[in-house]
DNA sequence: CTCAGCCA
DNA sequence: TGGCTGAGG
């Protein structure tokens, strides 16, 4: 769930780090998205009917393959140059929450259960959403599905969110998509959210730039770090009674958690034992990712790959199946600089649309 | 979630 | 046009 609280913490104290973006702000623009996210994301959303989700005619879940077609047609034909990260093993750390999460999911069970036995619609739907969990054949589906679309993925060594944020750091993409506000604490420079759920409601892209973060809340990038420890993250407990606006308070009067915990000795916090903040800490510093990671490459789709998968194997209307693959190579047609000298006969063939691409172009 | 179709 | 509704597999 990443950092408790800090979008909120954000929002009061660095009002300045958030800037409204449109979409098209991003044209051009390689972005990486967290891709397990957008799965659990599609899995509690795409198609549900109670506890029922799209299926293909084995009666496996589909929901996430027309989530992530959907999605990623719709950045392609926005001009965004999308890679979507896919998680490796959690870290050491992350394992207690794992459970924990593992145990909710096991209540969650019980009470859709008990919702399915009364017939009680709402608590369906509601107890279902609590039981989703990301496997390991969506992810591999997914890997399949985009590999078709000829767009780039990574598998990181590790966090999902910490290899978005060391390509960020690296300059292979211009920034990162997620809902995950420890995104920044991974040191992401640019850092946005809701590039994904605009296109029928309106809500703008929210870009974050972590130096204006640091600059507006006064503090530097390790104090950032012991700030979201404390304030509770993913992979330690946190501290009873202290939220985000205590963290802060003591962040900026303390500088660092070895001082706040000096003291805090004499006050009625009480720290949990073994509490392993400095790993935790080593953990955002240095998290487990690959480097030097090769140019990013946006392929033409395979059409006949996509029928096969999507139609043959998961049913899907070929129809559909065609028009995205139409979708596809109209927008890699529209911004591939190799064609932009072909921009002012297709601008009059295509409407105001290509007019306004190639006016930014020029 | 995203799309298509319908209607004010 | 823009909001609402139902369907997608």
């Amino acid at each position: 769930m990443g950092i408790k609280g800090l979008s909120k913490l954000l929002a009061e104290h660095a009002p300045r780090a958030a800037v409204k973006r449109r979409v098209e702000d991003y044209r051009g623009r390689i972005i990486a998205v967290d891709a397990s996210l957008s799965i659990y994301q599609f899995l509690i959303v795409v198609g549900r009917k109670g506890s029922e989700l799209l299926t293909n005619e084995a009666g496996e879940v589909t929901s996430h393959l027309q989530g992530m077609l959907n999605r990623t047609v719709r950045m392609l034909e926005a001009g965004i140059k999308p890679v979507f990260v896919f998680d490796g093993e959690p870290p050491e750390m992350k394992k207690k929450e794992l459970a924990k999460r593992s145990l909710r999911r096991d209540d969650a069970t019980k009470d859709l259960n008990r919702a399915l036995e009364i017939g009680d619609e709402e608590s369906i739907e509601k107890h279902s959403k609590r039981t989703v969990k990301v496997t390991k054949k969506h992810n591999d589906d997914c890997k399949r599905l985009l590999r078709l679309m000829g767009v780039p993925i990574v598998e990181a060594p590790g966090e999902a969110e910490a290899q978005c944020a060391a390509l960020c750091e690296n300059h292979q993409v211009y920034a990162i998509a997620s809902e995950d506000m420890d995104s920044l604490t991974f040191g992401a420079r640019r850092f946005l959210r809701h590039l994904t759920d605009l296109g029928y409601k309106k809500s703008p892209v929210i870009e974050f730039e972590v130096s204006k973060v640091l600059e507006d809340l006064g503090l530097t990038m390790d104090q950032f770090i012991d700030l979201c420890i404390l304030s509770g993250c993913d992979y330690c407990e946190n501290i009873k009674g202290i939220g985000g606006q205590r963290a802060l308070k003591l962040i900026r009067q303390h500088g660092c958690i070895e001082e706040v915990l000096q003291n805090l000795k004499q006050t009625r916090f009480s720290v949990p034992e073994d509490w392993p903040y400095l790993e935790v800490r080593t953990l955002f510093k240095e998290p487990n990712v690959c480097t030097g990671i090769p140019d990013f490459v946006w392929t033409s789709p395979d059409s006949e790959g996509l029928m096969d998968f999507l139609s043959t194997e998961n049913s899907f209307s070929p129809d559909r199946v065609t028009k995205a693959v139409e979708k596809i190579k109209a927008a890699s047609d529209r911004y591939s600089p190799g064609r932009l000298n072909r921009l002012t006969s297709v601008a009059s063939l295509q409407g105001p649309h290509i007019d306004k691409v190639l006016q930014e172009k020029i």
